[in-house]
DNA sequence: TGAAGCCGTTGACTTAAGTTAAGAAAGACC
DNA sequence: GGTCTTTCTTAACTTAAGTCAACGGCTTCA
């Protein structure tokens, strides 16, 4: 199975026949140069990505100063919020490394759903534990001191400070860079 | 229309006979004092909830200390992260009212799926709008200082202020009973 | 090769939150 | 009514992040 969605949703859902000719049929696939801006602040949204490789970065301006809120990688889904909407975009994606997605629209997705129900039963029960897994990390990411921030990201997404600027990661955690160089200093000098 | 939750969902699909009667029939209405633990950690849990009125705490511990992570009130379905999953819960939920609420069970929901695939679709979407906006209000909470976080809460939840008691309000916000009485304090000054 | 920019680090200073402890006010319970 | 508990406030002290500024390393590009 050459097909990354494909072998996405075969964790999931068997594959039929049928669905597998249907989803390799309208599959779009596009590729990004790193740097590439996929959705500006003030612009409508009508796709949504799913990452197959490299990575997305979502983050809105704030008295001209960029606030990261996501890196989205392999094997997830981009969903703008104001995608399908006709509401204007408040924040930017950019490909921060050369990037290779999977493209949906509103109308492709209705299309799917209609003649693949079970997509969105899926959809359905991955976006609810999806969000359960939200609602834990917020929780947690609340009362965590910023040391510790800056720990669980080590942990549970190591790649992230390979691939991205130090001060992007900072104002991924909600910290100045100052403030993140020094966290590591201090690290660094526990050891 | 007496009903909660076909109240409820009037807003989003059109109420058929047949649904409307389907879900008269199943609906299951339970109403628990103030103080009530519905789920403790380490239990298993089969049911979610529709808060018809009142206000159920979410809240975990750690370190012997309580943290809240949410406060749902009206209108707001309660569901928790092992819901019909045999995983033992890891937080508390706690009426910190009297509370009416509807009662779901994963049996109840899929039996409602297979006979109206719409309530599924609308589900998803308001699963998926729900998500976004999450993934907005914790961009802003994780730069806002805490003053602008209390603040915030003011603003869209002031009903809670009321509701709750400070020190759980605190543990909300992600800081400590003593600091939300000084910014309390500060802000009052300045006005 | 040299100038300009971007990025990360460091230092000095200010500001605010955590910590610990104590006390006042309001309610619950007997 | 009086005691106990919970809740909130206040104060003194410690600790860490924000702010501002400067500097060195690195890349880019003319």
């Amino acid at each position: 199975m050459d097909n990354e969605i494909l072998k996405y949703l075969s964790k999931y859902i068997p594959i039929t026949k049928e669905l597998e000719e249907e989803i390799s049929k309208i599959e779009f696939i596009k590729c990004f140069d790193k740097g590439t801006v996929l959705l500006e602040e003030g612009k409508i949204s009508n796709e949504c990505y799913f990452i197959i490789k490299g990575c997305i970065r979502s983050f809105y301006l704030k008295d001209g100063e960029e606030r990261t809120t996501e890196f989205h990688t392999e094997e997830q889904a981009v969903v703008p919020s104001a995608y399908g909407s006709n509401v204007p975009s408040e924040y930017y994606l950019e490909c921060i490394e050369d990037t290779i997605t999977g493209v949906g629209t509103p109308e492709l997705e209705t299309e799917i759903y209609q003649k693949f129900p079970q997509i969105e039963s899926l959809n359905r029960a991955l976006g609810e534990a999806i969000m359960a897994k939200q609602q834990d990390s917020f929780a947690e990411f609340k009362m965590a001191s910023h040391e510790e921030k800056y720990l669980a990201l080590l942990k549970n997404r190591p790649d992230l400070l390979q691939r991205a600027p130090q001060h992007q990661i900072a104002s991924y955690l909600g910290i100045k860079p100052e403030s993140l160089s020094r966290i590591r200093k201090r690290i660094m000098n526990q050891k």
